[in-house]
DNA sequence: CAAATAGTGTCTCTAAGACAATATCAC
DNA sequence: GTGATATTGTCTTAGAGACACTATTTG
């Protein structure tokens, strides 16, 4: 019936308008700031990259790493080719955040958008490097939750401090949405894109299932247990963390050195099949 | 940089191929059986709403209701759109369930699928009424997780059966992906959406976040155990449920009659708004 | 009364939180 | 030794599972 109108056998594709399509990645990192004393571990801050707009619109405004889907690929591979572009990393995993598809998100016309999170590890950035003239920086994160569902979003990069405002909407299923009530001059609708990929990493975070991408390979419990902090900008009592964490890790051999206190074993993600 | 690329000045959204956006609603409810005797309460089975494809591709298949994106729409009021001029029903919810965006997955051409899981009552279905020689029916779904990752999907109505078989893929950030091994005559790749939206309520029925909506407004706590037990297809002991549900739901003074046995009190959820 | 469901009380077990105690390094 | 972090042990508490028991209806 209802169903005829759309898939009858007149039906051609290109009779009909089609919008582009995008794919936005919020790529994540927990990165150290330096040591205060040769003693203590370093801080970690939460941190997201975004891409000074070189084009219109939003021309030098900053936005999310992201681009056109083209014939032949599947969104999340573009979203995978536009997260390796620009940060010459291929992120460990990407997670879908949601669709964005707002008429009028963007002034060029009928674009619609899928957002994805991607975690990248500092290491991963160190090896390739980093510009501090280029249009491609990373921000600290701040977003803190006020009352009756008032959020804040803050990014900052050296002088550069951008603030958004956002209204949390009628969160359900885990997913949460956002208005934007001040975008602060991030591009587009991407201060909301941002606060969801948010909300589904540190749902991600609860379980541990995103914490293990943002270290290297073998990792100390300590800096596992400071990701997961960073992330759900919480704090937990360190025995609590290594009972919960054990069933998910792997002992090695080897500790860490030099850091003027008491060495730190090592461990490793426990694969499925087996330590 | 790179972003120039996509956003520079010259780019031009009609001078690149675009792909054509659909929505798909797998339609959730929690049917009950006719009752054995006169005090046995009836037994509930999941079901999902299916649409006979009138046209080409896949004419004569089973297939999810879902439409094409039009302009000035989101893609979820496209997906609320298409779910009420199915079932003359607006689903009280809706829940995004992934982008399905596998080249090839739509012998028309490029086509890509916004999915989404939607909830409604038995009891407002039976306020429109069904119609059995109608192209849209109600199918039992039995879902079972083999080994490996081998699943089974078999949905059910009177004496039409559909098995398709499904690969469970790398699952990670509690989203699950599905690969076809094979349809079992079902349309497109509806066979892994359908998989992966029963895996989104499941999820959604832990919390309970997702269980509210298959029952009318006021109902009984049993009614509710058995949404959630028939949701995610265990059995759960009711001073457990009790103890949790608690705090998501109000007493009435009201109960249920007529039943062979004790009344049961109705109960209403609560809002957040207290009582 | 019998059959069936509704609803409560309580014991146990597990897991999380809290916090104290001990270990080990670089300087 | 001092300062810092790593790591373990144990007490307490909250919550889930198990199960038994009581309550209430209709034919």
């Amino acid at each position: 019936m209802q169903s005829e109108k759309n898939f009858s056998v007149g039906y051609r594709l290109e009779d009909y308008p089609r919008p582009s399509v995008t794919a936005d990645v919020v790529a994540f990192m927990v990165r150290s700031q330096a040591r205060e004393n040769y003693k203590k571990n370093s801080e970690t801050r939460l941190s997201i990259l975004l891409i000074k707009r070189g084009g219109h619109p939003f021309r030098g405004c900053w936005a999310l790493p992201g681009g056109f889907l083209q014939p032949g690929e599947t969104l999340e591979e573009c979203a995978l080719r536009e997260a390796t572009e620009e940060t010459s990393v291929t992120p460990a995993s990407l997670m879908p955040v949601g669709v964005f598809s707002d008429p009028g998100r963007d002034p060029r016309g009928w674009v619609i958008s899928g957002a994805y999170a991607s975690i990248i590890s500092e290491e991963s950035v160190r090896q390739v490097g980093g510009d501090d003239a280029s249009d491609a920086q990373w921000f600290d994160v701040t977003f803190e939750r006020g009352g009756a569902g008032e959020c804040r979003l803050e990014l900052c990069c050296g002088e550069i401090r951008i603030c958004a405002a956002l209204k949390e909407k009628a969160t359900r299923f885990g997913r949460t949405d956002y208005t934007i009530r001040d975008s602060g001059g991030l591009a587009f609708d991407h201060a909301a894109i941002i606060a969801a990929a948010l909300t589904v990493l540190r749902e991600g975070a609860k379980d541990f299932d995103t914490i293990f991408d943002f270290l290297p390979e073998k990792f100390t419990l300590s800096a596992l247990q400071k990701v997961q902090e960073t992330i759900m900008n919480i704090t937990i009592l360190p025995a609590s963390f290594r009972r919960k964490i054990g069933e998910y890790v792997v002992e090695t051999d080897e500790f860490t050195q030099g850091d003027g206190h008491r060495p730190a074993r090592l461990y490793r993600k426990k694969t499925d099949s087996g330590s």
